[in-house]
DNA sequence: TAATTTAATTAGGTACACCTAAAATGGAGT
DNA sequence: ACTCCATTTTAGGTGTACCTAATTAAATTA
């Protein structure tokens, strides 16, 4: 009996991969079941059944022990910064090239990463000038899978009084990306925050608008660095 | 027992109608299994299975009678226009905006066409200016699925001695494509047939070039007009 | 018309990626 | 150490799109 082996070269397994990606932090932690289901939105005992057949598959992308969680192996990362990659360039294309509002480049760009070539993908790259950040602010990995790591941390995080610079905002939710838009908020404006108390923000955007209140639940779609 | 409804949204079903538009010539007529089974490469117990399924569903893209072949409904057909326009407007947008080399352009486009949202084939038809042509001088659907119907003969149909313009040329062989590239031969060049014989075509492309002999099997990629 | 060939369909089966329901595991608290 | 419980896994099943082998229907030839 022949060990029959899968494709694993399908849109789910990338999205398993990018999921354990990003849910297993810079640590690169294992990740549970559970937080994958819920991620991809699948039944856990799915799951766990797709967990199994990569980690048997010859081309291991990820490890994998029943009941302690799954990682990430060299391959598996490369793989997942390749569609990293794939995913951010293509919304720095729809964005700058093909001029989409800003919060529609994400659904655009998650459904094309799986089946741009890598002629796709090098011809966009150029045509934008190898860029190193995304619309949102988040750094397009390198084709070997090197990405700069900037400090920077959440918006909701500051207490106090300060100056600060966006590095970026979430892609995840359209609506709230629309909101900070409409605010003038995205990558490289300028925040000085007046204030913080438990369900809102007041600050200033760039130059001399009027104070702005931004709810917690807005703001956590924001990251932030310090003026230097 | 409930009715259950099929996904009829798929690669594959786009697939089936756009071999079915293609096969079926300009009058419509009823296509086999077999020639289906050919083009897509799949079976013929496949191809009868995927036409009573289709057959079958609410949304009825095709009429089929068994043992008698398929034809498109109306919407069926217009249908497989929508991703006709698709597959060409993705052809021009790579090959004038990405630069892709004229060969690489179909295959690339074969895998995009099924996914490209309709802002996607909005803005990259902005971007061309509303082209109405492909690299390959196939016409391109309009929105509508109107098509301008241009009268034209393949070149392995001229006999005789005479002038005429390139129409088309064929995308389904990269090879054969590259050939008639290096020859000079694409859509809106001028020939001039000087003989054809029973294996090929001896022929001047331009301006005063020395004559070219066109084997059948590469002339038979090209489809020309008469010059007026 | 009967026999043969070709085309199309039915029957039964596979891989993939999901699902629900039931069982097993292992950690927390008593 | 034992019970409880959330998490995870196993078992069994679904729909899609294929497949091969066997059968039936239609077209062609003798």
């Amino acid at each position: 009996m022949t060990t029959r082996r899968v494709n694993l070269n399908t849109e789910s397994v990338d999205n398993y991969l990018k999921a354990i990606y990003s849910l297993g932090g810079t640590e690169e932690e294992r990740v549970t079941s559970t937080a994958l289901s819920e991620r991809l939105g699948v039944a856990p005992a799915s799951v766990t059944n797709m967990l199994q057949k990569l980690a048997a598959s010859p081309t291991s992308f990820v490890e994998y022990e029943a009941r302690r969680g799954v990682r990430l192996s060299a391959a598996g990362r490369r793989r997942a910064l390749e569609i990293l990659r794939h995913h951010r360039l293509l919304e720095a294309f729809l964005y700058k090239v093909l001029d989409y509002p800003i919060e529609e480049v994400h659904d655009e760009a998650e459904r094309l990463e799986h089946f741009i070539s890598e002629r796709f993908e090098e011809r966009i790259d150029a045509k934008l000038g190898r860029p190193k950040f995304d619309p949102h602010g988040h750094c397009i990995p390198a084709l070997d899978g090197k990405m700069v790591k900037r400090a920077s941390q959440p918006l909701t995080a500051i207490e106090i009084e300060g100056h600060f610079v966006v590095e970026s905002v979430s892609d995840r939710d359209a609506t709230l990306l629309k909101k900070l838009k409409a605010h003038g908020i995205s990558p490289g404006v300028h925040l000085h925050v007046i204030r913080s108390t438990h369900d809102e923000l007041v600050l200033r955007t760039g130059r001399g608008s009027k104070p702005l209140h931004l709810p917690r639940s807005v703001a956590e779609a924001v990251r932030i660095r310090f003026t230097h």
